[in-house]
DNA sequence: GGGTTAACCTTTTTT
DNA sequence: AGGTTAACCC
């Protein structure tokens, strides 16, 4: 078969790495180095040039749209059904094989995904429970710690019962929302990786079985794997070797959210014999775009080492704006992109990027005071808002009557006159009685233990959603969600709540029929169509407004730019404490990071990048004055133009070449060093410079500690 | 059960 | 500041 089209439009890393013989390959791939061109690609030579069966391959992304692209560029690529072809996220992979093998995962059946939302609120219940006070125990700080452990790999069984009341509180609330969610059939989004991890590690002939059939697994975004989607990884590729992972060491920013890049750096230590591959040739941006990148993130220690190029010109040079505050700020980027579209270019060829999404307010107020069409991205995704949810929960109940969640949540929306107090002797009865709140609300009527108004109203519910469902038995997905959505009285609610927002609520649920009208379920299972849905809501919260894809100025957080690309790029905000962000100098480590973030958005940035800052920016309220980021000071002048309308405005301050303490010198990382207390161990990192600098070490004894150099009086080895 | 006031928080986000 | 959320009151 003629493969020449696969590598015909590829350079020559390019054609290295995908046809690089099987076996670990890690490739080290640079912004705009054509990343996911070679994903693809290589899925491509797999399938027609070594005649792998596409049941045989595994990919693997983070978000639904990587998979959604994934998928469309292999059918443009290749002429054969993707049917067998396993591409999906993380999540959406584990929750099919977890689908597959319930009872062997230990899993009820049906059972149902929290989305963050659900689990808070479950947690809440949890403490209620135990009777502890939210204002001791956050439940957000909760959460947080119970995704920590279990992305760790962590459950509650496995942690130390503690020293202290708090350490011993902790755990119990973890171990009784374990045991909540186990009897009741939930899993969080860490539980459904982590399930998966526990199925495979525990049976063996399942894990013998995907170890055997998929010869190959591909994983995108590499550096952005935490610890058990790393083990899982590894834990599936145990049998052949086939991994192929693709990443970008200096694009990690997700470290808050559990993300390892440290897993790039292991990947060469527990595959054995793998190749790395670099891409370094970038084909998005001009030279000084790209060589004023390069020069921010090369002041972070413990890269993997890559430098980008360009055949491109050296272009415009990068356009630095000191605005009087933000109110300026705002006002020359808007004045700018007014000037971009006068010239006849494309709103959405222009983005505007900032570190908080706070920023956004007062971009949109100019945008929109000028009438030029805008998009913010971010914010409440479809699924994630109240209206949906509660029509979800309606939804959930007829799949699954012992849903609590769902019970919870819409038992009296509509207000049915099911108060607190009727619930609290439910709840009760559930608890005691080890049933869900459904079966407890049907025994409390048979019992007749409340007040007849009471009694009366839960039987209501209960009799409401007997019916609807009996009432859609035969319908299909739309008919069924048109049916709920009347008959349960949510949109008669909604369309009593006054106000604007009642509007967009009103016009959501009819997106959500919308919705079910669009879905195809994987599996062509009618019978099934509904619990799918149900599953991929969860799963998939979904863009945040309704496709508006006019040509609309784009605005977002540095967050979400990453993978995109614009013509012009406006980074704004260049202000330390903003970002770098204040709460990222409170932590080791969290400022390379911000580095980084820099690098992506900087990179973002095709023929044209502008950098803002304000003098004087108004937060929380309170106007300050600022100072420059010190990313700016990190780009040599030679790629800046500085542009300033305000004689008050201060030039930029450049701090005299600071020249690396020399003493650190005998500290880089790599060096052996040795400490009074912990011993001996290597340098893994540095930041910061003068007295201000940290070291972190890897000790021998200790593990990794990060240390003030100038008190740690480490000796070299 | 709805409406009002007081308290609170404020980085980034996907699943 | 601004927005949301929780507690509180009729």
């Amino acid at each position: 078969m003629d493969i020449s089209h696969i590598f015909d439009s590829l350079n020559k890393e390019q054609r290295e790495a995908v046809a690089a013989e099987p076996g670990p390959v890690l490739v080290l791939a640079g912004a705009g180095s054509g990343k996911t061109r070679v994903l693809t690609h290589r899925i491509a030579w797999l399938i027609q040039g070594q005649q792998i069966p596409p049941p045989s391959i595994l990919a693997v992304t983070f978000t639904n749209k990587a998979a959604r692209e994934m998928r469309g560029r292999l059918a443009e690529l290749l002429d054969i059904p993707l049917r067998n072809l396993w591409i999906g996220t993380f999540h959406g992979l584990c929750l099919r094989l977890l689908r597959l093998h319930a009872p062997d995962a230990g899993l009820p059946e049906p059972f149902e995904i929290l989305d963050s939302d659900d689990q808070y609120r479950l947690i809440r219940r949890v403490l209620k429970e135990h009777n502890l006070n939210e204002d001791y125990w956050p439940p957000k700080q909760i959460q947080w710690m119970i995704n920590q452990h279990k992305e760790e790999g962590r459950r509650a069984r496995h942690l130390p019962a503690g020293h202290d009341i708090q350490q011993q509180t902790l755990l119990q609330i973890y171990l009784t929302y374990e045991e909540r969610c186990q009897r009741d059939g939930l899993t969080d989004f860490a539980e459904l990786l982590l399930r998966t991890l526990e199925l495979l590690q525990n049976n063996q002939s399942l894990r013998e079985h995907y170890q055997q059939r998929f010869r190959h697994v591909l994983v995108d975004e590499f550096q952005d794997t935490n610890t058990i989607q790393y083990r899982w990884l590894r834990i599936l590729t145990q049998q052949h070797k086939h991994c192929f992972a693709v990443g970008d060491d200096d694009q990690s920013i997700y470290g808050w959210r559990g993300a390892k890049v440290e897993n790039m750096l292991s990947f060469e230590k527990d595959f054995p014999e793998s190749s790395v591959i670099r891409l370094e040739q970038n084909y998005r941006s001009t030279g000084n775009i790209l060589n004023a990148a390069n020069s921010v993130i090369a002041n972070n220690t413990g890269r993997m080492g890559k430098n980008l190029w360009t055949d491109a010109t050296q272009g415009l040079p990068l356009r630095m704006y000191a605005a009087r505050n933000e109110i300026d700020e705002a006002r020359f980027v808007v004045d700018q992109i007014s000037h971009w579209i006068t010239q006849g270019n494309r709103r959405d060829e222009a983005a505007i990027l900032y570190r908080s999404n706070a920023q956004s307010r007062i971009f949109e107020e100019k945008l929109l005071a000028e009438q030029i069409p805008y998009r913010v991205y971010g914010g409440l995704r479809f699924f994630e808002r109240a209206e949906i949810k509660d029509a979800l929960a309606y939804l959930k109940l007829m799949v699954n009557r012992d849903s609590d969640p769902a019970f919870e949540r819409v038992v009296n929306v509509p207000a049915r006159g099911i108060g607190n107090r009727t619930l609290e002797v439910i709840r009760e009865q559930a608890r005691t009685g080890q049933v869900s709140m459904w079966k407890a609300a049907r025994e409390t009527v048979d019992r007749q233990t409340l007040p007849t108004r009471a009694l009366m109203a839960i039987s209501r519910f209960v009799d409401l959603i007997e019916q609807l469902s009996r009432e859609t038995d035969a319908l299909d997905l739309e008919a069924i969600i048109d049916h709920v959505l009347k008959r349960s009285g949510l949109l008669d609610h909604y369309r009593k709540e006054k106000g604007e927002r009642a509007e967009g609520r009103i016009e959501n649920l009819e997106e959500l029929v919308t919705a079910g009208r669009r879905f195809v379920p994987e599996e062509e299972n009618r019978e099934e169509a509904l619990s799918l849905f149900l599953n991929n809501a969860a799963l998939e919260a979904g863009e945040g407004q309704a496709e508006e894809w006019d040509d609309c100025v784009q605005l977002m957080s540095l967050h979400s730019s990453k993978g995109l690309e614009f013509p012009v790029v406006f980074l704004c905000g260049m202000e330390e404490g903003l970002f770098p962000h204040q709460r990222s100098l409170e932590e080791p480590g969290r400022l390379e990071e911000e580095r980084r973030l820099c690098y992506v958005g900087m990179t973002r940035a095709m023929q044209q990048l502008y950098i803002c800052y304000a003098e004087i920016r108004q937060l929380y309220g309170r106007s300050d004055y600022t100072r420059q980021s010190r990313f700016l000071t990190e780009i040599p002048a030679e790629f800046i133009e500085e542009i300033r309308s305000s004689t008050f405005s201060r030039p930029l301050f450049r701090p005299p070449q600071t020249p690396t303490d020399h003493v650190l010198v005998n500290f880089q990382p790599g060096r052996q060093v040795r400490h009074k207390k912990f011993g001996e161990g290597m340098v893994i990192n540095l930041e910061g410079q003068g007295n201000q600098a940290r070291i972190q070490v890897n000790f021998v004894d200790v593990g990794p500690k990060w240390l003030i150099y100038s008190y740690a009086n480490l000796e070299p080895v």
